[in-house]
DNA sequence: TCTGGGGTCCTAGGACCC
DNA sequence: TCTGGGGTCCTAGGACCC
């Protein structure tokens, strides 16, 4: 018989840190920003030490360390755990499974077995001998169901979720115990006399379209019955996008700080552009001003900006004075490395984690980017920008689905 | 609770075209 | 001149997830 599993890694980032300083076993560990909680920043993952004491994802450091004074701060260090995640999911691959890669530290496995308890008992031992780490495991008759189930499994355990016992289980929770459905949703819901999954799961489907669009509204109440996809692919996920922001320690005041920033954060997105080889076909830039109003403008570049051919790009030739720098060819081996100028980084702002080299890409995607930063207003201290490239769809991948 | 960084998908209005 | 309807693209914003 078919069955889903999904297994998702128990606090992951904080086991991991605990896993290269193993001193801090059994200590109140707390991994997030710069790991300095005077600073702006939030909580990546605390350890189940940390979480006895009210600390959780999301929350600000200031607040964790309020609550948890003896907590050990640690930066996050995504390259870290992107490699673990690797070794995580070769892991999963050793086993007579389909593994879907749903994030750093979770998957969903596509399995054909008379005993998923049996088979998820061996995706915990094999995960713990290879990597060293706990993880827990939900059992499904399709992905929402396995992934619910988890919830119920954490932490170290497995737990089955399927149609028979979804409604028992889940009826009289909130409406975001469902995944899809938040806070906002919720308070929604609300209004309309929704207040838990059995509720939403009896709701009237036109009410719901009425008040949440003809997609959402419907699809809400699916959700609530347990209803969804079983589909498990191996097929790699393909980025839609790439990005960059910052939050800076002290805001920013004046256009020419903000364009300074925007400069840098385009050419740190054009590393991962030429990185990627796929042409871009629009660019967004966010702002964030205090206290906490953020806005986003963007722009169809006239034609795709593509890594893999050269010059010619983005922009309207029309305006830029100068033909850009060619980097002809091996995208992947930029050409002359010279910074730009006495580049914007302020006070206490990130290390500089790779050296901003010049590139076609790089000189087009910061024009654009300027360009759609010269439309808002910086009448407001800004504490927040980025810049986003969207990749073209290819038609190979476009069109349908 | 003074609120990170990296993503995805849906909605809705206006422009534009036939 | 008081006026239709449909399709598609572009843009901004909202919501959610890890």
């Amino acid at each position: 018989m078919d069955w889903i599993l999904h297994v998702d890694l128990d606090q992951f980032i904080a086991a991991v840190e605990i896993a290269r300083h193993p001193e801090l076993q059994g200590k109140p560990v707390v991994v997030g920003g710069k790991g300095d909680p005077a600073q702006r920043g939030v909580v990546a993952t605390a350890s189940y030490e940390a979480r006895a004491f009210g600390v959780h994802s999301g929350m600000p450091l200031r607040t964790a360390q309020r609550k948890c004074p003896d907590a050990v701060f640690l930066p996050s260090d995504s390259p870290a755990y992107e490699e673990v995640s690797e070794r995580v999911m070769a892991a999963l691959r050793e086993l007579p499974v389909v593994v879907e890669v749903a994030g750093w530290d979770e998957a969903f496995l596509g399995a054909d077995t008379e005993d998923p308890e049996d088979l998820a008992r061996r995706v915990r031992d094999i995960v713990r001998q290879r990597c060293g780490l706990e993880s827990s495991v939900g059992i499904g008759d399709n992905k929402l169901r396995a992934k619910t189930a988890t919830g119920f499994a954490k932490p170290g355990g497995i737990h089955r979720l399927t149609q028979a016992d979804w409604l028992p289980v889940m009826a009289h929770r909130p409406p975001d115990a469902l995944w899809g459905i938040g806070s906002r949703t919720v308070g929604k819901l609300a209004e309309l006399g929704i207040t838990t999954v059995g509720e939403l799961a009896d709701a009237d489907r036109d009410r719901l379209a009425a008040r949440f669009g003809p997609t959402m509204g419907p699809f809400f109440r699916v959700l609530a019955h347990g209803w969804g996809d079983r589909e498990v692919t191996a097929t790699p996920y393909v980025a839609k996008s790439r990005s960059r922001e910052t939050t800076f320690q002290e805001n920013l005041t004046g256009r020419e700080a903000a364009d300074a920033a925007v400069r840098e954060l385009a050419r740190r997105v054009a590393h991962d552009v030429i990185a990627e080889g796929r042409p871009v076909a629009r660019v967004a830039v966010k702002v964030r001003f205090a206290p906490f109003v953020t806005r986003t403008r963007s722009t169809t570049l006239p034609e795709p900006l593509d890594p893999a051919a050269g010059a010619s790009q983005g922009r309207d030739e029309s305006r830029t004075p100068k033909p850009a720098p060619e980097s002809r060819r091996p995208q992947s081996q930029p050409d002359s490395a010279e910074l730009s100028g006495p580049q914007g980084v302020h006070e206490g702002e990130q290390e500089p984690p790779v050296k901003p080299e010049r590139t076609a890409v790089g000189d087009a995607l910061e024009r654009a980017a300027l360009t759609v930063l010269a439309r808002f207003d910086f009448d407001r201290p800004v504490r927040l920008l980025g810049v986003r490239a969207e990749f073209a769809v290819s038609p190979a991948d476009g069109g349908e689905e």
